[in-house]
DNA sequence: CGATCATGATACAAAAAAGGTATGGAGATA
DNA sequence: TATCTCCATACCTTTTTTGTATCATGATCG
């Protein structure tokens, strides 16, 4: 079978002409030399070189074979560096699934620092409801996600990569709207707009718990299974809500944010497979560790 | 150094996942498999499979080395076979000079047939002077010249493909445009317009031959360095001429072409240096020769 | 015109590399 | 816990490649 050496061999006596020369250039006698091109010849079935008293030159096939040679070594040589970029994280593919709020807060940031570090590296984002997220990170569908704290999942590792305050979000027109001060006791009875236990279980468990901490049950009365849906329902004064703060940035004019007391946090952290070995994922860990402690 | 065995054995195992079934399709046993890919992932400094107990996997980079490897080695079995194929003649490049007369008569013919047979080899046509023809066959410029018969020449080889009468051109106004029999005698005296002896001495030589053998010195009263020019000339009222009959093909209808009693017959061959090793020009003789002897 | 020089090819021994057999070790499976 | 399935390692055998010495051939030069 053919192999490197010998397209190594042929192209260094294509280029010198001579068969000793090359020898000389490979660090190699000059029979294992000639021995090789005859072998490469043979396994072809075609003569390469013309051999003239004064040394060889190419005939019309060697032509021909000398420059998919030429391409050959090198290609060889790019697929090398390939595969030590990708496993060095610096070229390759990232799939990060993301919930929709982080879109506000932590995704921008992070990604486009990524991109910034790593522009070799093809990054795929999507956003996902938030309870499908965990699961398709375990089944690979991403590297990553970038989500509310969960507890511990086995198999799944996290990183806190940021914080954010719930805001009480009301239609302009509401009296809460203008209110002085908030308190907690305010929320009780009113109708509240809310994401569903099962699509954003950390959410909506912070919501509740606040109101139980206020003392008293929240009147959910619209429950959503878009998250992108909630502010938009306030605005049409369906009720009020909880909602990240960040959120404000993509929210229409004619509803408002107001902070409340001992206003409940989310986490947001960055979760992967403990097996994922994707060099890119541990730039990108490496990197969100870094936005941490500077 | 990585060599292309290492290439198949690790493209082997990519695609089935399992050293051992790996092995067996290679007709190997597994230990040495498992040596070459700890081998390639060393010579890479890369970690191209991960080990599971029911198997293995490709990594990140693995997986961009193995797309990489698998165009690499089906590159190389292309090499080979565009190796081969120049070397049978099937596909390359021919490089051919004619003289211009030629592109009226054998040209065309020989080289139609040529492009239908073997369509793979690009041919490179120009048209030369004819003094330049042999020159530059014998420099290299080109593998093969079509031009009229030369005499011996030690290092180049020849083949007739053809013969053509020469015939008379003369102005529409020319009492020989319209004379019933027209005799060699008559053009004793006649202004001839002609090709000078260091352009196409072969063509030159047979003009003024017949002439002598027709009992007058020709009075050559233009010669032209460039072949296309004899016909306009004459379409110009400044002489008549002797030209290759096929010339009629590509004159305008000024001028009328005539024959004359024992026209001179030049010859036409295909020349080429002799140490031309260009399958591609074998094929070429092959196919004229094929086409005198049907 | 013959001696000499340079070039690539061949012969055979030495070295290196790859392959085969036997066995170890780690994780899954029952 | 015992066993089974994998891949890895150890060690020897076989094959391949290299190096040294030498040959054959065509060019060069006195």
């Amino acid at each position: 079978m053919i192999d490197i050496r010998q397209l190594n061999y042929f192209v260094t006596v294509a280029e010198t002409q001579h068969v000793g020369k090359a020898a000389e250039l490979l660090h190699l006698s000059q029979p294992p030399l000639s021995r090789q091109i005859s072998l490469l010849e043979q396994e072809l079935g075609v003569a390469l070189f013309i051999r003239h008293p004064k040394g060889v030159s190419l005939t019309a096939a060697g032509e021909q074979f000398y420059q998919d040679a030429k391409g050959l070594l090198a290609g060889l040589a790019q697929a090398c560096r390939n595969a030590q970029h990708v496993a060095e994280g610096k070229s390759g593919s990232l799939a990060i699934g993301f919930m929709m709020h982080a879109a506000y807060n932590v995704v921008p940031g992070l990604t486009k620092a990524f991109m910034q570090q790593y522009p070799q590296v093809s990054l795929r984002l999507q956003e996902v409801i938030p309870a499908d997220l965990l699961k398709r990170v375990q089944k690979g569908d991403f590297d990553a996600a970038i989500m509310l704290k969960p507890g511990p999942v086995t198999g799944i590792e996290q990183l806190n990569i940021g914080q954010e305050k719930l805001a009480l979000v009301v239609p302009l027109t509401h009296p809460l709207a203008t209110a002085k001060n908030i308190r907690a006791k305010d929320l009780d009875q009113q109708p509240l707009i809310a994401t569903p236990k099962e699509v954003a279980p950390e959410l909506r468990g912070a919501v509740d718990e606040y109101c139980i901490q206020a003392g008293f049950t929240p009147r959910v009365v619209l429950e959503t299974q878009l998250q992108q849906s909630i502010v938009s329902f306030v605005a049409e004064e369906l009720g009020i809500a909880l909602v990240p703060e960040a959120v404000k940035k993509a929210s229409p004019a004619n509803v408002v944010f107001r902070d409340i007391p001992k206003a409940p946090r989310v986490d947001y952290v960055l979760v992967w497979r403990s097996d994922n070995s994707n060099p890119a994922l541990a730039r990108l860990i490496e990197l969100a560790q870094a936005r941490l402690n500077p």
